[in-house]
DNA sequence: AAGTGTGTAACAGAATAGGTTACAAATATA
DNA sequence: TATATTTGTAACCTATTCTGTTACACACTT
């Protein structure tokens, strides 16, 4: 679930960099390093939220479907998770509704992880994919500029 | 993963409301509806992490090493998780060096995760275990007053 | 019509977790 | 001291999930 989540997020970096050209799955799985069908897998998970739209054919592949301010880390997680999964669901065992604890632990967890899971939320909301795309770009640059050779000594 | 969270709270719960009277694992394994190996299991890393304390031979079993307010919902999702294991941790896949993306990615995402790691841990460092007990109080009341029966109507 | 690239099914292998059995070690009690 | 109780842990099976791979139908460009 983690590297699906890492995986996806590389994928639409990727994307984002290919100002408007589709990019095909074997390229994309080139940077990624794994196989094509794995990222046309993603791929489809991520087209089914809206986020990606792809060509068939000749110069076909995968591109962008939103503006990069309309997509966030929130976002890629929901494409990730099945359809009204939730990282913070109560995943009932099956607790003994016979005994005081095991009748009323998972509403209470329930209740009791909401904030929690809004204040996740809320953050990876606040990540849009412009802004994944800077810190690359960040990286890259201190990569080029020769550092760590700014200290003076 | 979830489910060990889910379980191990539930222990801990059934613990806090035996009020230092050691129980033993088949007691607990009962209310949660599972094995006692499992909850012997579990109870093994709630030990490691200076949660609980357990007592051998009869009469023996589990009790919390802590004061109630000394517990939170972090400490137990710590405690479910290896040493230095991550849920936020960017599990890399085998991003390929000679990309630019796939060279900055895997250490891009971990500072963008970092405020939506913080954000979550913090929720759950505010949910102490008293909580948790209020919350059970709470709701097995509302079950004996007869409720929803108070709309008037 | 031919070539290219996606969409998806199918299957093998790894990793993880739950359920179970089995047994050694520790402890309370008769 | 002997016995019953309870933990701690190893071992094994099973179910689930994900990755990697092969295969192939379908769509689109030229």
């Amino acid at each position: 679930m983690n590297t699906r989540f890492v995986v996806a997020t590389h994928i639409l970096a990727y994307l984002a960099r290919a100002n408007g050209q589709p990019v095909s799955s074997e390229v994309v799985a080139k940077s990624v390093g794994t196989h094509p069908v794995v990222v046309r897998r993603l791929l489809g998970d991520l087209r089914r939220a809206g986020l990606v739209r792809t060509q068939l054919g000749t110069g076909g592949g995968a591109l962008l479907d939103r503006a990069l301010d309309d997509i966030t880390l929130l976002d890629v997680l929901h494409a990730m998770l099945e359809p009204e999964a939730d990282l913070f669901a109560v995943n009932n065992a099956n607790p003994n509704t016979g005994c005081d604890v095991g009748r009323v632990i998972s509403d209470s967890l329930d209740d009791l992880l909401g904030p929690a899971k809004k204040a996740m939320q809320a953050a990876l909301a606040a990540v849009p994919l412009t802004e994944v795309i800077r810190q690359i770009r960040l990286r890259l640059n201190s990569e080029d500029c020769g550092c760590p050779a700014d200290d003076g000594s």
